[in-house]
Order: structure tokens, then C-alpha cells, then sequence
DNA sequence: CGGGGGTGTAAAAAGGGTGTAAATGGCGTT
DNA sequence: AACGCCATTTACACCCTTTTTACACCCCCG
């Protein structure tokens, strides 16, 4: 679930921009003043902040710089005309985005939209967790764990076992496994395959001699059984 | 409760300064000298002072060096018009503010209710406060403290701190980490990243030679396990 | 029974990535 | 003008990963 911190502090608009960011899934926080926001910033973590400029009690340029200072939450200013100036010194503070007061719903989504999603893109937030037996893996954050240990693969170790889990329950042959994690030119390495297969199963199989989980299909390749 | 330290020798502006304040729900403590002005604001730890200038033990900006040695107070300068070059060197010290005598209550209220809302947004109060071991980070106060003892980061050390504990537990690629802290020209200089990592793990590990919590990612980047 | 393709392990060899120390130079302060 | 701090650059030794090489094994088939 998205959430945002809206900070402003015109009742109509905040009605009008909660009304229209839950519409689309988001889950919002208010506050009314700077120093409110800069509090709910730092405990609520939003993924986003929209900042109105023009607020009683004092500068947005301040209050980017002391959220840049300790945090990289994206914000979307907000800004009436008469503040054109300040919204140029915000944006050299450190702010993502702005829209100019009035603006319409379907503008306002889009921008959020896009900010969200860069947000996402970066840090890989909705980390898919994968889990077999007593081993969990997160691809997205590179972390293994058996046990609750934590595992250390290196990256081809990872590599090929992302791709077969992205894969898992099918055969893949040697030759989509190398291209996938090696690349086109070693596609006939297939002994390659033999040694970092036998390093994962190593370190993630109970019984590495009889995999579980690894499987060879002899002649073809190799399947995750999940 | 507002607390506020007034610096003026002379009886009559201290009674009206006080009865202003007062009103308007304040605390109000008095010195009559610069020295006792330093004493009580290190005994009495006001949240705010108003300094008049021409105090007859000493120089105003002598003042200001001295409590900002140890204070972020907010202050507030009163200055006749005979003082008018002290005031610039004051605020170049570290004052806030400043009335001309003669002032009016209302211009007076409003100074301190601005600079009185300033200091209350400045510790930020629910400052995310980071542990890991006997490591303390206040990420909006920039401190950093190790087993008690205050450690001081570089700018550069607090930025990449910063950015690997608002994702921590997560991988950051080189990439990722350099256009953060140094910017998207210096995306490819991964040597900066292995000796500003190398400073962080001096000064916050306990054994920087087997980092606990600053991991390196081989070929990849870094992690913040917490 | 013996060979050969396919497979699993175990080690060296090569190479790039990484940690560390120290020199350089810019900048603000004294 | 001298100094200290810090960002940047340079240099080098080392470790880990990758790649290479080597060999034992199993099973099917000749």
C-alpha cells in the first residue's frame, strides 16, 4: 500500500487531494504545519510527501533541507503563483516535482504516480519473498537465509539461482541457464553449470548429495522443485 | 510552557518585555548583564533569548560566540539605532532576529512566536533515532554517538550513512550509493565508496577489519544490516 | 567386462574487486 | 600567510571470485 504525507493547510484542498489519492489505493497522512510534517515524516516513513508552499509557519525551503538532511522520501511541491519564486529555491533543495496551483486530479495522480514509482523502482520496495524448506530468499534485496542464518552467495551463485527460481517447476536446459547467467558466448559451458549448481545445493540443500529442491534432469538440465 | 531569557540592564524595557510575554503565556527569566545572561541560559536552558545590545559589561557578539559554543538557542537581538552596525556583527555570530527600538508589542509577540515555532520544528521531535550495537544515529540531528562517546562524521561519511540506514537490511549498488552522495557524474568512481566505507567502518564498528553491520556486497554494493 | 558420455567433487591458476595507507589540493579559518 | 580539515587522488597489497584444470563416479551400451 502507497502512503503519502500531505502537508497543508487549506481544509478544501486537503479534502480534495485525500479524496483523490485514496481513490487510488493510497493511504494518507495529514499534517497543517512544517514542523507537523517534518514530525510525521519521521514517524509515519511515508513514500511520498506533498508539500504546500505558503505555509503560516515558516519556510519550505527549510523544511527541505532539514528532511534531506537525514531522509530521500520523494516530494511533490505544491505552489500557488505568488510562490514561483520560492518553488524554484525548493527544487534546489532537494524537492523531486512540483504543480501549480490549480491543477487538475488527473495531473496530480500521474506526477504521484511517477514518483512513486521511481521510488519503487530504486530501493525494489515490494520485496517478493521467495521460501522452500527452511531457506528464504529475496531477490530483490540480494538476501539468503537458511535457518535464519543469513547466507552468502556471490553474484553468479545469485544470478543462476534467480533465474531458476524465476523458472521454478520447469526444466531448464544448459543452454538457457548459461545464456541467462553467463551469456551467449559460453552457452556451451556446461560444466560451469555443474560446479555452481553444486555450490548452491552445498549451501542451501539439507542434504546436498540428495537434493531436494535442485534437481538434475540428466541430458536436458536442471528444474527447482519447490 | 514557553521559556524566555531576557538580557537588558535597563529596569524599564524589562518590565514591558516581561508583561508582553507574560500575556502571552510565557516564562519569563531575566538577567541584567552578559555574564549572568550566559549563566542563566546554561542553568535555565530557555527556549529563547532576547539580547539587548549595548550592555555595559561587554560586546554583544562576544555573547553570542560564547553561547554558541554549546547552544543552538534561538535569539533574538534588540538594538537601538546607535547599535546598528553591532547588529549585523550579532546575527553574523549566530542570532536569529532582530528589533529596532523603539518596538511595538505586537511586532515583538509576533518575532518570538516565529522563532519560538522555529526552535520547536527544529529537534524535530520524534527524531528517528537509529541503534545498531552501541552505535546512536539521530539522522535529522546529524549526531552520531558510540558507546556513549559522540563520534564526528565528514559530511560526505553522514551523507552515505544516511542513505545505507534509510535502506538498510537492503542491498545499494555502487551505482545507486554514488548518485545519492556524490551525484549522477560520479556514478562510476566506486574507489570513493570502499574508502568512505572503510572511514564508517573505523569509527562505528567494533572490528573494522569483520564488519557486523556494513557488508560488503562482492560486485555488487553495500548493505546496512542492522 | 570395458569404454564413453554425462555428472559431481576437489583442487590450482588467473583476474578483478576490495581494503588500506598516504599524498595532493582546495577551502575556510585564524 | 600559515594552518587544519576534508574531499579527492594515487598507489599498492591482498583476498575472493571466477575460471581453468584434473579426476572419481555412475549408468547405459557396446
Amino acid at each position: 500500500m502507497n502512503s503519502v504525507l500531505l502537508v497543508e493547510d487549506e481544509k478544501d484542498i486537503r479534502r480534495f487531494v485525500r479524496q483523490a489519492l485514496q481513490n487510488e489505493g493510497c493511504q494518507v497522512y495529514e499534517a497543517g504545519t512544517l514542523a507537523d510534517g517534518l514530525h510525521a515524516a519521521a514517524s509515519v516513513k511515508p513514500q511520498l510527501v506533498m508539500l504546500d508552499l505558503g505555509l503560516p509557519d515558516g519556510d519550505g525551503v527549510e523544511f527541505m533541507q532539514r528532511l534531506r538532511s537525514w531522509s530521500q522520501i520523494p516530494v511533490l511541491v505544491l505552489s500557488a503563483r505568488s510562490t514561483e519564486h520560492d518553488k524554484i529555491r525548493v527544487l534546489d533543495a532537494g524537492a523531486d516535482d512540483y504543480l501549480t496551483k490549480p491543477f487538475s486530479v488527473g495531473e496530480l495522480l500521474a506526477r504521484v504516480r511517477a514518483l512513486l514509482r521511481r521510488s519503487r523502482m530504486e530501493p525494489a520496495l515490494g520485496t517478493p519473498l521467495v521460501r522452500f524448506g527452511d531457506v528464504q530468499v529475496d531477490l530483490a534485496a540480494h538476501s539468503v537465509s537458511k535457518a535464519g542464518q543469513t547466507v552468502h552467495l556471490t553474484a553468479m551463485e545469485f544470478k543462476l539461482l534467480t533465474v531458476l527460481l524465476n523458472n521454478s517447476g520447469r526444466v531448464m536446459t544448459h543452454r538457457q541457464l548459461l545464456r541467462a547467467v553467463w551469456g551467449g558466448e559460453h552457452s556451451e559451458d556446461s560444466h560451469y553449470l555443474r560446479i555452481y549448481v553444486a555450490h548452491l545445493r552445498h549451501k542451501l540443500e539439507d542434504n546436498p548429495t540428495q537434493p531436494q529442491y535442485l534437481q538434475t534432469e540428466i541430458g536436458i538440465g536442471y528444474r527447482f522443485q519447490i
